[in-house]
DNA sequence: TACGCGCCTTGACCCGGGTCAAGGCTTTTT
DNA sequence: AAAAAGCCTTGACCCGGGTCAAGGCGCGTA
């Protein structure tokens, strides 16, 4: 992989915006990148969080398991996406596994090259602080909406926010991961998110055609999500 | 309220540290005292988080509530705690309520004062990390044990990680909030509280006594709490 | 001392959603 | 193209824990 394309896939993130070129090269020079097969495990919960990294390919998952088993995935990475970035700019260890649902790849950032930059950058500072709150924000979202809603308040909201608005003006979610995998992102299983799916296509809310779901009922499920915008 | 008394409370967060005395008063000059009855509130979610708090004296819960009024309580916020302080640092709208569970008071910190300080001490940003990481952590322990951990896993939990070892050897818990609280604390109600406590009574595991619980069996409860430390 | 109001506890009931089991349907693999 | 392995759906069942209702127990106020 050339140095350019690690820059470029560094410049996808947030992070490294306003970065001096000179920086971003000598960071990319320090950089790896890693292949992954479809299953396989980027980093585990407790792992020494020295790097962290920007998808580059691929969905990857991040989730926290019980001792039983059950898996909650916090949510599916994709393009562009930091992956272990709070913990390792804390410098603590990863509170989570990170997996490869399909082939995936991933520019690897080792957290001392990043962090001496600081000193010379302390611009930079600014954008680790909203790396991390965007990320504080988006887990209290998880976490609202897993003690706050139902399932089937969780899947509209899902639905909405995922959607994409075609060309006919019809919103629909493409499903980019398998059903098992977005029911563990909306904390339940597959059975449960299949009853919701068709509750919703019975009821006239969607029209679900294997991972195309269109949404036919955009008020209704805005209500049903309980929320007035999200 | 003196200014000495504000800088002092200042003091007792962590936020501060290493703050020159000079900053420390600057600061201080620019903060409020806010004393609240019980019940009262100290903001709401949606509010503009223009300002952040330290708690000085009582206990201030940080809560969300869904439509149909049911409230979980994310973290109780007890003297020298920062209250709302990832939202104003990162300028966004508080994502929940704070209100006092009793009689308290706080200090108030204008998000302006201490932002602008960054630009004079720069070791203040790394302070700001911190504090973020440490609420992102504590939101994720949050989200796990809520959705992971059934009501006596996390009880068991509350317990040992609230443990005091008393001058007996025997570790207690001394509950400084109503049941009703904690129960809401722990995401659950009142009613499955009382339960889940008095089958750790009738087991053996505890002796409760009013607002008063021992940890009789610690092991078995570490046991229960399912994991190793926590 | 008595009253009233929260808070706590207990019992009875119920429901959302998880578990188990059995196909049917897709994708890979060979 | 057959076989194997996932994935998805549906039905039947069950359980944790929330809801409702009814006392009992403090504790503050007068």
């Amino acid at each position: 992989m050339a140095r350019e394309d690690i820059i470029e896939i560094l410049g996808t993130s947030p992070l490294f915006k306003g970065l001096a070129e000179a920086d971003a090269a000598r960071v990319a020079a320090h950089c790896g990148y890693r292949e992954l097969a479809k299953g396989e495990t980027l980093f585990r919960e407790g792992d020494d969080a020295a790097t962290f990294f920007v998808v580059a390919r691929g969905r990857i998952k991040v989730f926290k398991e019980s001792i039983d088993g059950r898996e909650l995935i916090i949510k599916t990475m994709r393009e562009g996406d930091l992956v272990g970035e709070a913990a390792s700019l804390a410098g603590v260890p990863y509170p989570a596994t990170a997996q490869a649902l399909a082939d995936a790849a991933a520019v690897e950032i080792p957290r001392r090259e990043f962090v001496a930059l600081v000193t010379r950058e302390p611009e930079l500072a600014l954008n680790i602080i909203a790396a991390l709150s965007a990320r504080l924000h988006q887990i209290s979202d998880v976490l609202e909406k897993l003690t706050l809603k139902d399932v089937p308040a969780r899947l509209a909201s899902y639905l909405l926010e995922r959607a994409a608005r075609g060309p006919d003006g019809a919103a629909h979610v493409e499903l980019d991961v398998t059903k098992t995998s977005l029911a563990a992102e909306l904390g339940t299983v597959p059975e449960t998110l299949s009853r919701a799916l068709r509750r919703f296509a019975d009821a006239g809310l969607v029209v679900a055609e294997g991972k195309r779901i269109v949404l036919a009922d955009e008020p209704s499920l805005r209500l049903i999500a309980g929320g007035v915008a999200e």
